[in-house]
DNA sequence: ACGGAACTACGAAGAAATTCGTTGATACTA
DNA sequence: TAGTATCAACGAATTTCTTCGTAGTTCCGT
């Protein structure tokens, strides 16, 4: 009865994540230090959420040496792209479009990846513009 | 010790959110008629969440009559840059262009509105491109 | 070998989210 | 007016998330 378990990784899992995409494989005590900077932390607490992670798949541990070391187990850009289109769907009523537009109005973007985005524009539609366009 | 509250809405607040900024001010009866299209619910769950929507101040309660009306508070853009500037924090190191892009990628979008990005694009770079381009 | 440091495992505690039954009040209908 | 339907309020039950203390084990230095 409780909360459906949300497939998307929470708060501190994603912070977490940032520490192991950032650093590539670390130990418990690493990514405690990171933490640290942000925020007061117990040792356990990251221990136990790095389990938890485990369990249930975010992470992969390695536990030949004593210290476990704790990896991502989807790159950055992975996940980036599944909390995008998780979004989109909640809010955007499945319009990728309509997250783009929110996504520069709600920040400042600077010229370069201005145009950055033109050359993925760019790309989109000559690779054979995947939407329908007729 | 619990969570810290995150100050966006849970996915199933925005799923009531999403009802109210499509049909307007409802009734519970009302957002339940749409909820159950996507999945059995009961009555007073719907009111119980509007009512802690109420007290979060992410609905407005309308008690003038005996049937309660809820409106959303925040306009729909309001509540989608909110989120996307969220996740920008959260996944993409702050930058939007990065979630822009991730967008981009992880859905198809339509000639059209690879159109309607650009001229926002354009948009942005006329009216004094708010980011560091120099 | 002994004592301390570092590490993992385990469990508890509390907050937040979600679901729904029950209750009591109000409105409608026959 | 009596009975039924509808509604809001309340609280309980349950799950997830987060935090951390305690215990037990392993490693290292003396």
């Amino acid at each position: 009865m409780g909360r459906p378990p949300a497939n998307r990784p929470t708060d501190g899992e994603l912070a977490i994540l940032q520490v192991l995409w950032e650093r590539g494989p670390s130990t418990v005590r690493e990514v405690l230090e990171v933490l640290e900077g942000a925020r007061p932390t117990a040792y356990t607490t990251v221990l136990k959420m790095l389990q938890i992670m485990a369990d249930k798949g975010l992470v992969v541990r390695d536990e030949s040496r004593r210290t476990h070391v704790y990896r991502a187990r989807r790159a950055r850009g992975e996940t980036q792209a599944l909390l995008a289109g998780d979004l989109v769907d909640r809010a955007f009523d499945g319009s990728a479009a309509g997250l783009v537009m929110r996504a520069l109005d709600s920040r400042p973007v600077s010229g370069d990846e201005l145009a950055e985005i033109r050359r993925l524009l760019d790309e989109l539609e000559t690779s054979g513009g995947r939407g329908g366009e007729g």
